[in-house]
DNA sequence: GTTGCTTTTGCATCCGTAGGCATTCATTCC
DNA sequence: GGAATGAATGCCTACGGATGCAAAAGCAAC
């Protein structure tokens, strides 16, 4: 019964260990090691003790120690790289408790600058993390390590750039379609688009869905450059009247914080009536487009069924790494609001 | 030179080991183990060997396996009971980073419900983190338990309850006197206050400052019960409306959130102009109240502060858990904004 | 009581890194 | 040249838990 580290002296440990339990259940380490492990072989009256001795010691098995063999970590990296965007603290919300309740910890990264990632992806290497959810641009060759590596890969709302990754999208071409298929209906002339950061992949394809559309019903639009910003909405439509003449009649903004800064200063700057004088759509469905100050007419995107995606994609992943990449894409949902004349 | 473990073939592991670079730069274990950790003597010439080789395998060391040995962990939980607050992402954008910047990774955990508190602890024990940065309700037992298993804690907005506790705190009691004190100079007559949850210190705190001050300076004031979200704040509003026969003229809130949809609900809901008709003000200095629909009139908390001296008081408890516990009170900034007559 | 089979249990070893200790090597000084 | 000093390096073991294997225990049937 006394194996070598048992012989000493039994100082109550702030962290005991499993040899602690052991002791005071009067069992080996390896029976204390089966409680705490689902599916081992370890008789009731066994197990009744063990837990018994675990809770007077104040005894939590040492994640790192049973990673380190087991070699699963039960991390996710969550990287989001602007936490300030209004839409992520959503989807952030709904990962970690999703990853928890699946018995998953989240290692938070939030990228401020591009030269982070490096920084990131060494920390997410030391950790050894079982899988990553990832809503920030990822060169090519740095995907590719994840695969090397093992480490199964989500992207949300984001685009492998011609590597074969699983992603969670929302359909931002259909969204941007249906919102202009109805401003079109409801017989606007002059269309404006402000898109978000240029090497935004969903910025892209908004504005793209936006401008087809338009083409192909016959429309033109003015694109102006944004940032996904506040204050972008009002830099823009600053810039889109003066190059319209004041013509515009509708705004297409790329997502809802650049939608609600243009409401503002069309208001504020410029007196105009929302929608009477100017319809703005914007994209995303955040909590402040439905304020009554705005009340926006956007697409929401469906963050509940989109990050519980993310979460079982990567977790068939870390089951079956050979499981092949797959892209699910949701399609968001009208908001009809009141923000534009529908 | 061929120990036990290099015997085997070299197999280039997709996640290498301290031996496989030792092996390819032809030194020990230890060698690369020091190459990894600052202070260790290297010459310069085996240091490049080993990084050398270590590059070319992509060796990152194993953190469960040094965290094992050398009982840091470098994580710390951030504990954040509603990310849906609009105040909090930028808190923990902030508190990521400056961990980030120190070498310290973020173990993040969202409360939803008061049960999974238990849950989130067993999870934080097991990861042995080194600290924990917290803006969550804990029950002194369970605050007496990280002093136990020497894990220094800082609470974030809020308080101890009779647990000699370190924390980081905006002064809400000063806060609100200021507001007041404006509010009154100003000539208001008739004061209401929207409170947060009965069971938020800051909202107690806060309330307790507008009315204590309100007191002072010879006026009463009707309280109403909010939950820090923004229905509470047209729902607070229509109730002091109603109680006070229409007579309201300075509405205070616990929260920008709710200030601001006290502002909304005022507008569209009573036609009453803000400040006009009813000076609203808030708390926090959250980035919508500075839009331009709102231009609320509140006190802005100095995240920026307040986060780097949490950062650094749960840093220097890590170095030395022996420090006492301190408190930090910063003071907010009142922000004139355009949404009470002051 | 035996035999045969299943379930429990303990032993021993391994996971990957850190660091004390002893050894070796390079320098310096007399 | 030899001794003394300090730096660099390798050896070995510990960290705490998981698990294959063999021994032990429990149980059923004869």
């Amino acid at each position: 019964m006394t194996g070598p580290r048992l012989k000493s002296i039994p100082k109550p440990s702030a962290t005991p260990t499993s040899y602690d339990v052991a002791q005071r259940a009067g069992v080996s380490q390896s029976a204390v090691s089966r409680c705490f492990r689902p599916g081992s072989s370890i008789s009731a009256k066994t197990r009744a003790r063990v837990i018994a001795a675990a809770r007077e010691l104040g005894y939590h098995p040492n994640a790192m120690a049973s990673g380190l063999i087991t070699k699963r970590s039960n991390l996710v990296a969550v990287v989001i790289s602007n936490l300030t965007n209004l839409y992520y603290p959503e989807v952030l919300a709904e990962l970690t408790r999703r990853l928890s309740d699946r018995g998953i910890r989240v290692l938070l990264f939030a990228l401020q600058a591009e030269s982070d990632v490096d920084a990131m992806l060494d920390q997410v290497w030391r950790y050894r993390v079982d899988g990553a959810i990832i809503a920030a641009r990822l060169a090519p060759e740095q995907l590719r390590e994840f695969a090397r590596r093992g480490v199964p890969v989500v992207l949300y709302n984001r685009f492998g750039e011609g590597e074969a990754v699983s992603s969670v999208c929302c359909d931002s071409v259909g969204g941007e379609r249906q919102l202009v298929e109805r401003l079109v209906a409801a017989g606007h002339k002059s269309f404006g688009v402000i898109s978000g950061p240029a090497d935004s992949y969903v910025s892209q394809q908004r504005v793209q869905g936006a401008v087809e559309r338009l083409l192909e019903l016959g429309h033109e639009a003015i694109v102006v450059d944004g940032a996904f910003d506040y204050d972008s909405g009002g830099t823009g439509l600053r810039e889109l009247l003066e190059r319209t003449d004041r013509r515009l009649d509708a705004l297409i903004c790329a997502n809802d914080l650049m939608a609600i800064g243009a409401v503002d200063c069309a208001r504020s700057e410029f007196g105009l009536a929302v929608p009477g004088d100017l319809s703005i759509v914007g994209f995303d469905g955040v909590a402040p487009a439905r304020w009554a100050s705005y009340r926006l007419s956007t697409v929401r995107q469906p963050v509940g069924r989109m990050t519980e995606a993310a979460v079982l994609m990567v977790l068939e992943r870390i089951e079956d790494f050979g499981l092949s990449p797959e892209v699910r894409t949701f399609a968001g949902s009208l908001i009809e609001g009141s923000s534009a004349r529908f």
